[in-house]
DNA sequence: CATGAATGAGACTTCATTCAT
DNA sequence: AATGAATGAAGTCTCATTCAT
């Protein structure tokens, strides 16, 4: 029943209707009521359950690679894999910033944050090997997940750059946030000092 | 009369109705009428106009610094500046991601393209200039707006982490920039030796 | 438009639907709630013109007859008059005790003591000219209404005992009511002093 | 399980839903089905019952005192023992008057008269033994009924005022009814002269 | 006997849009 | 040009009732 998620992740949680989900998932309205007291109950329920799945990819990151370096660029290359294997659900974890309501908003930010934290987790341990530079890790953690959300979004129009895109992006991501991360500053131009070692 | 841009920005499309439109703006809802063919119509109206105001934000970036580097750090800094000058409306921008429906997001997406590949060309020239590393331009340029946006959009919770963020983001994100974009690709500098091969 | 207060005499607040509303008025649903933010609030609009109603027609037998006898008799019979005018409408008012939810049933009591006060008004000024015994106003003006009541909505059965009601309650009920409220205790059986004179 | 005769009182039929009736007697809505064929099957049934209680307390009554003014004053005053025993389901019977549905209100009338019919006769009886002043006796029970239920009600507000009367209503009620039955028509007793002619 | 998941009709309400004025 | 009353489809949610277990 919940893989009317689809339905969420393609059209909002707004423009997705009680019907179209019960139809879509050959049940009744009432059905669904049984196991959810509201729509927005089921939203979150979607929305929870896709965090914990990509905090569950980022754990298995972090438990395989020893290295800052590797897990930072794994962090940008599995958005990509899941966009793969799950298609259009990836795209729920972009609208999580922005449900229609403030309320809902609220809410869905609350469970984003600690989807974020979970991330942060990672780059502080990072930084305490000194495997990555200083850097605000929360931020930082926000940043880099949009970083790759926008470009995952862009990836779902299905159009031809689309798809060139789902070839070059996630190298060219892991790159991008590597080299944002990495410790030494190595003085592109001016060669400033850098507040920590 | 479009300064219900706000609505739109704090309630997103569908929760934003005609009626609370004509109301914050005292006008009548026919007379909105008269002037936007439908809801839609006002939608990307407003989308246009604010999009084509940060547009020139970057604009004005580009004639002022010749600096790739300054006018990447901008890129990041400019965010906040409408921030805090225009409010909720930059979450105009973020939205335009997604609007609920296909037909919708299809438009919304091919405005927002039009800015991100203006950004983009910004930095075809820097690299044009070996001021920054080479990079494909566009997808770059998703990424930087995407870490941006996702930055500012947590900063408009307005709680207690976001007031602190609103200080240190502008420069965690402009230094984050730079450095991922910057020339020197690996142990190039001259500055210090880097730990890894 | 408010005729529609005839369902809600005669089928109650939860039965009558606001389509039945709009369907028995001939008007679109939509029109109904231009005028009136909500069910709730048709019903009170519809409950405040009847009590209103029936104030004005006490405000009449008052206005006429100095005299309490035929102050108390006439409240008696008025309620017979409009039962025979405005039919079922007259229900509301018993209804007015009873709606289902302890929200709407707290606010239409208000508006009914409302009324209930302008009776023991008159009750008071009867007993100020020493027209009627001494009695608890409100307390009394509750009773003769609800004695008056019960017998009307009796009366809305429509069955053969009905009518002969209809024929002889008025003046039973007229009867009654001076009987109960006559000033001089008349020591029935034990001729027991009374507490004022 | 009828103990949830308290949800219909309180609410009403049609704001008393069946999952209520289950959860409050902690039973499953299945159970309930086996012994009641309806919703509707299980108001009447707890309405019976209700009558009945009355209906024995008035018996009592009629068995104990002899006297028709003791009578009489005792059937108001039972109400509101009643409602201090058995708090809020009194409202069931002044509800008996008005369900929602055509229907069901004939029914409940005429499980109502039935009691009404049993007052009646205590009337009858004590004009019979010249106890009471002639009258119409089922238009009078009616009224009587009327008169102590709608006070009865008003008590269940449980506001400031409604404690007062709680009170004071019972002696005031009695009395009032004494006065409008006892037997000596006008002038006729021989404790003081009436005004009027 | 008992359960409670499932149904689907129908409740109230909102909304974009139209059109007579 | 401007109004806002009117429409009716569609939204979310509740409910009495059934039935397989």
């Amino acid at each position: 029943m919940e893989e009317a998620a689809r339905l969420f992740a393609r059209r909002g949680f707004y423009a997705t209707s009680m019907r179209a989900i019960a139809q879509a998932a050959k049940v009744s309205i009432g059905a669904i009521y049984h196991y959810f007291s509201s729509k927005e109950e089921v939203y979150f329920a979607i929305l929870r359950r896709e965090l914990e799945r990509r905090r569950a990819a980022v754990e298995a990151i972090r438990a395989k690679s020893p290295s800052a370096e590797e897990a930072i660029r794994h962090v940008a290359r599995v958005h990509f894999e899941l966009l793969k294997e799950s298609g259009e659900t990836i795209r729920l974890l972009s609208r999580a910033w922005l449900p229609d309501s403030p309320a809902l908003r609220r809410k869905a930010q609350a469970l984003y944050q600690e989807f974020a934290e979970y991330v942060a987790e990672l780059l502080k341990e990072g930084m305490a090997a000194r495997q990555i530079r200083p850097c605000h890790p929360l931020i930082t953690a926000y940043a880099l997940l949009g970083m790759v959300e926008t470009v995952t979004a862009r990836c779902l129009a299905g159009d031809e750059v689309a798809r060139e895109y789902l070839e070059r992006a996630p190298e060219e991501l892991a790159e991008m946030a590597w080299r944002a991360l990495r410790p030494a500053p190595q003085g592109g131009g001016a060669c400033r000092k850098e507040h920590g070692p």
